[in-house]
DNA sequence: TTGAAAGCGTTACCAT
DNA sequence: ATGGTAACGCTTTCAA
């Protein structure tokens, strides 16, 4: 007969009901007391039998509800791309995460792969995020942007090698990087340069920028040349570009990142061609890697100048939204010359 | 006068109420439209209406309020962890990704850095989420389980080099790289073995079972010896271990990873120890890295055996929850011989 | 010091 | 074929 008690058998999740009906009193009362609702005074043998029913039945707040109910979240939505995320962003995103949880906002990383710009943008709109942080690679259009404004978000912040008109941007410039690695190497007096572009697809996206910074570089020199040279990520593709380097006329190569450096570099060596006699290597990134090379790898050191904390600045957007969109140059490269180069 | 319509000028973000009043119809029906719902008949003149007043208005349906009803999300938590993910994994996670998204399931990663146990929990269990995928390194207890399955979650699923105790497992079990590289030097001779320790904090969670892995591999065999050899991942800390090489009396070494034994080998090539003639050294991952050193390095090659793709377990175990947990061991290893021994 | 009730945006049931 | 209404879980205003 008792089998089935009026509020028990719940198979369901506990609800701040559930408490006040434990605790015998009100769901407002609940409220108050899990809040710390500081403008009204609760017993503290009320607060007591509260907190203990909250405990006893392993009440969580419902997020969603709270957030429905108080008309906005804290949310920042940070969508993924399916890029290989290099050492920098990703220690960027550890940081800008732990700040913000800091400044009491949720973090949440959202995998929008395989969706088109209009279901992405969509899809995030969805959850209603009070900020938007989209890195390099994310299908952010103006139209997109104005989605997200349009369903609650207070700032939509880019991330990446070029600013989204209508959103304020962290940019992280990356001509600078082929910028440095070119004026190096004119200031060791080489002219002839060849500049790595990875095949892979989505490094575009990095290696323009940085081709683009190569030449710009060039320019302020009379005599110098800058040469695109494709390259996979494979040795067989190495291989092919060292057999024919003579016929190319270079004395000094800038190739991508470290790791392509290394990959181009073994395959000077093996054909004869000697570094950095012959042809001087620069790779980027500066690992650990170009270190052990031998000759050791010069290579673009990159970091991240912030002037005040992404995290700080996402939260002064949010409280103060409306503002123009703002432009922050995050990188900064610098050569380190070891001895290939 | 007109200057404010009764219901312009609205700064927030439109409803579905809104939508309904544009098209001149109920809430109801603005649901039935866009929701394609098919046991009600609208008309198409109506259909169109409401179509057309939610593309003017930029109408978003807002996902809390839509699981607050529905009683339950279709939300899988993958809670992030702060380690340097490796190839493997992230591989692994873009596919979970897709996969899941393809059966409508939405993925959201959610950092707990610097959050101990029990808060970062609760954090999950606000979220209601319908599944959760926890990586090694995300402190997920018994207790933490109980409190995301009472607060709904479905499945709760481990990702990494041991179960945890009353949930799935999907099993990492590194000690199968371990036990394949020294099977491999074993079956070429050598006896002494040193086991690279990285002293990085963090990757005991895998050095550790390889390590173990090392161990019961040499126990095969009656004059095998296995020892323990910290290493931080600087140049500094390979030398000193070069430097004292000879003394340890090893004939080989399993480097925990490719990047470890390059940074090794370096050293011990500095330092005028011969590979393999002198030492043998075997990495792991199968980096194109080892490809290119001299001698070229031979390493475990890992790969993942899904009998059935990860998120169709996940997707099994969410309709049909309360099952015993499963165990699942996914990863293969096979060493890939090469010059270093 | 506490409780009743309204309302956030949705959807499902039951009338019309 | 469409509309009214209640309910999801929570917070907050107002009243007692």
């Amino acid at each position: 007969m008792s089998q089935l008690p009026e509020q028990s058998a719940r198979t369901s999740v506990p609800t701040s009901a559930d408490v006040a009906r434990a605790a015998g009193v009100s769901r407002a009362t609940v409220s108050y007391v899990l809040n710390d609702n500081t403008t009204v005074r609760i017993s503290d043998a009320t607060r007591r039998r509260v907190r203990a029913a909250a405990f006893d039945l392993g009440y969580v707040p419902h997020a969603a509800a709270r957030s429905l109910r108080a008309g906005h979240s804290r949310m920042v939505l940070l969508p993924a791309t399916r890029l290989p995320a290099g050492l920098l962003q990703r220690r960027f995103f550890t940081d800008l995460q732990s700040d913000l949880r800091r400044l009491d906002y949720t973090v949440v990383q959202y995998g929008s792969a395989g969706l088109d710009p209009d279901e992405a943008v969509r899809a995030w709109a969805e959850l209603r995020p009070v900020a938007v942080v989209a890195p390099a690679g994310v299908p952010l259009t103006p139209h997109g942007i104005g989605m997200l404004t349009r369903s609650g978000a207070k700032a939509v912040i880019t991330l990446g090698p070029q600013p989204v008109e209508g959103a304020h941007a962290l940019v992280l410039d990356q001509r600078v990087v082929g910028g440095s690695a070119v004026r190096h190497l004119l200031a060791r007096g080489r002219r002839r340069i060849g500049v790595v572009m990875p095949q892979e697809p989505g490094l575009a996206l990095f290696s323009e920028p940085r081709l683009a910074g190569a030449l710009q570089a060039a320019e302020a020199c009379a005599g110098a040349r800058v040469r695109r040279l494709p390259l996979r990520y494979e040795e067989t593709s190495a291989t092919e570009l060292a057999a024919r380097w003579r016929t190319l006329g270079l004395d000094s190569v800038f190739a991508y990142d470290d790791e392509y450096a290394m990959l181009l570099m073994r395959a000077l060596q093996d054909a004869g061609v000697e570094v950095p006699a012959e042809t001087a290597v620069v790779g980027a990134g500066d690992l650990m890697l170009g270190r052990l090379l031998r000759p050791r790898l010069s290579s673009v050191s990159m970091e991240l100048a912030t002037a005040q904390p992404p995290a700080e600045m996402i939260d002064r957007l949010v409280r103060n939204p409306g503002g123009a969109p703002e432009r922050h140059d995050l990188l900064r490269a610098r050569t380190v010359a070891r001895e290939s180069g």
